[in-house]
Formats: C-alpha cells, structure tokens, sequence
DNA sequence: TTATTACATGTAAACAATTACATGTCAAGT
DNA sequence: ACTTGACATGTAATTGTTTACATGTAATAA
C-alpha cells in the first residue's frame, strides 16, 4: 500500500492544518489543481488509505457528516522523506501544449484563433495569479513560501501569455 | 472506441508523414514527451486501434518486422476536427511544481537546494532547445509551426529558470 | 565468434485518474 | 412549505498510464 504523489500532497496540506475531505477538495480545486488536478472521489479513498497507513488520523467531526483530518507524527515524518529523499518526476501534461506541434494542420488564420484562444487565458489566470501576490503580506515569513509559489504562476503564465502574441504575430509576418 | 489524446497526436505525426511504431515512440521520446509523455507499450496498443477505426494504414513493412502506417483520408478528417472542433484539456500535471507548495516543510538550506536543482534542469533543458532552434531554417514556412512550438519550450525553460534563481535568493534574503 | 547495442513489436499486470452514480444535510430565500 | 445551492461523503465503472514481462533481428566492434 505505497503513498503516491497525491497521498504525499494531501499529507502536505494537512501537515499545514487540520482539514475535512471537502476543504482538501476544495483546496485541489482553488490552487493545487494547477499543477495535479484531481477529483474528491479520488480524494476521499486516498484519506482512507492515509488513515489505514496511520500517516493521518480522523482529528474530529462536524456538521453534515464532515470528518476533520489531521497529519500524525509518522506522516509528518514520511512527507518530509518525500520532500528530501526523493526525486520528483519530470514529467509534465499539457494538451494545451501537445496541440501547437500540430498547429501547421490548420490554416494560419486558425492557428492564429487558436493561438490567441490560448493567450487570453493565459492573460486571465496571470490577472488572477497577481490578484492573489498582491493580497500575501510580503513581510510575513509564514507566506514566503506562498509567495515563491504564486510567483511560478505569475512568470510561467506571463511567459506563455507573450509567447502566444509573438506566435500571432509570427504567423501574420509570414501570410504577408 | 473513442481516440483520446494520445490517438489523436499519433495521427497528427502520422499527417506528417509515415512511420513505424519505434520511430512515433522516439519522437515522442525526443521531443513530444515533454508535453505529453507516452511509452511504447501504450502506442503500440493505440496504432492497432487507430488502425482497426481506419484512420491509419499499415503503408509498408521493414528490415526486423518493422510496420510502416500512414494516416487515411478519415484519419486526417479526424485530426483536423480535433484541432478545430474540439477543446483542449486546460489540465497541466507536475510534480516538480507540486513540491512548491511544500517547500515550507523544509528547513531554508534544503529548500534551496531543491531550488536550485530544478533551476539547473530549466537550464538545461533551455541549452538544448536553443540548440535546436539555431538549426531550424528561420524562412522555410515547413518548419514555422515547429519553431513557434520550441519557442514555447524556450520561454518555458528560460521562465522557471529565472523564477528558480528569484525564488533562491528572495529565501536568502529572509535567512539573514 | 561472440558480446553489445540499437532496432523493433508486442502483452499483462498494476496503478492512477476521470466520469458517472448515489445519497444525504443545512441554510437562505421565496 | 418549498426550492435552490452550497456543503459533505462516498462507490462503481471506465479509461488512461506505467512498469514489468517477453521475444526476436540486424549491425558493429572486440
């Protein structure tokens, strides 16, 4: 019954504070699920495994059936292991991504649609992402980390967002 | 028998032009796995498919029971309907930026180091994409879409890279 | 001639993730 | 009283992905 990367990231944010299966959802939903996406009904029977493994422990419950989990010492333990002692895999998704290699099957005027699609949403998640740094204290020690992550966001939308209007603008250079 | 992602990227390969199944995979390895990492036993299984839906033929076979397939006339429909008609997944999964949000769990000094590591990854992945951007003839309008695409790549890797060594210092600075 | 490496294709088992199904609580507004 | 929406937790079926198993060919170098 070996923990995987979603276990060792539920046991990160329960390691922060105690949570119910439905904020740690929530949670995933609001930030996490940029970089691992995930669905509560993989959540809730990876909580079960945690609890079984005796990395996490029901803390308490409350209204509508919640149940509040927390990390126990083991787990606290065996995701700092994770954190230190293992690599993380290099791997990353992205059909967004996979599509602009096949980008030359459509007329450049759809490529272009395509292209600019992809910039605006860049654009709104970067305005969202600066919405959020701009509302962490930056003198705080607590949310440096916080801050170091959000700025991920900001720069790695930033970079995508002024990729995909030179990309327009490359396309448009060569129909002329 | 539905084509997912993988379907539809080996057919927008086999657009292209015709290959055997090892050569889809080290194109997947060298270049597409970046964006979408795939091993052989899943494109194996997924040509077969493909094939069985008429979207691809076997056009060939070679030294060592190598099998050539080239896309059909419905398989090129296909993929050109893909990319117009339907939308990609906005999901992006990495466990590098995962570890991000769990930084904190770490004492400042290995915090860096983790920092550093993944900078030194960017920037060697960056090397390589510029290297291959410098010998992409900038005017051939065969290779545009291909040099937008490494371009992603450079502005990616050039951006984490940047944000790695950011983020490095932004923790020394609160060390002291 | 023999060992190694790259070429080449597959299947099976295990694991991870998504989608669909299923149920029920509580608060606020109408 | 009733409806809607957010809260809250689960399971089942399907699909997608990885790891391990399995086999064989051709070229090159020692």
């Amino acid at each position: 019954m070996a923990i995987g990367t979603l276990g060792h990231a539920l046991l990160g944010l329960l390691a922060q504070r105690e949570c119910t299966g439905y904020e740690l959802t929530r949670t995933f939903d609001e930030s996490l699920a940029h970089v691992w996406p995930t669905k509560h009904s993989q959540i809730y029977p990876e909580l079960a495994k945690l609890q079984a493994a005796g990395l996490i422990r029901q803390s308490g419950s409350g209204a509508r059936g919640s149940k509040t989990y927390a990390a126990t010492a083991e787990g606290l333990e065996e995701v700092r292991r994770w954190m230190r002692d293992t690599i993380p895999s290099e791997s990353v998704r992205t059909e967004r991504m996979l599509r602009v290699f096949f980008l030359w099957l459509l007329p450049p005027n759809e490529a272009s649609t395509y292209l600019r699609e992809i910039g605006g949403r860049h654009r709104e998640r970067l305005a969202r992402y600066e919405a959020i740094a701009a509302i962490i204290p930056s003198d705080d020690p607590e949310d440096r980390m916080g801050r170091i992550a959000i700025e991920a966001g900001i720069r790695y939308e930033s970079a995508m967002a002024d990729w995909a209007s030179w990309a327009v603008e490359e396309i448009a250079k060569s129909a002329s």
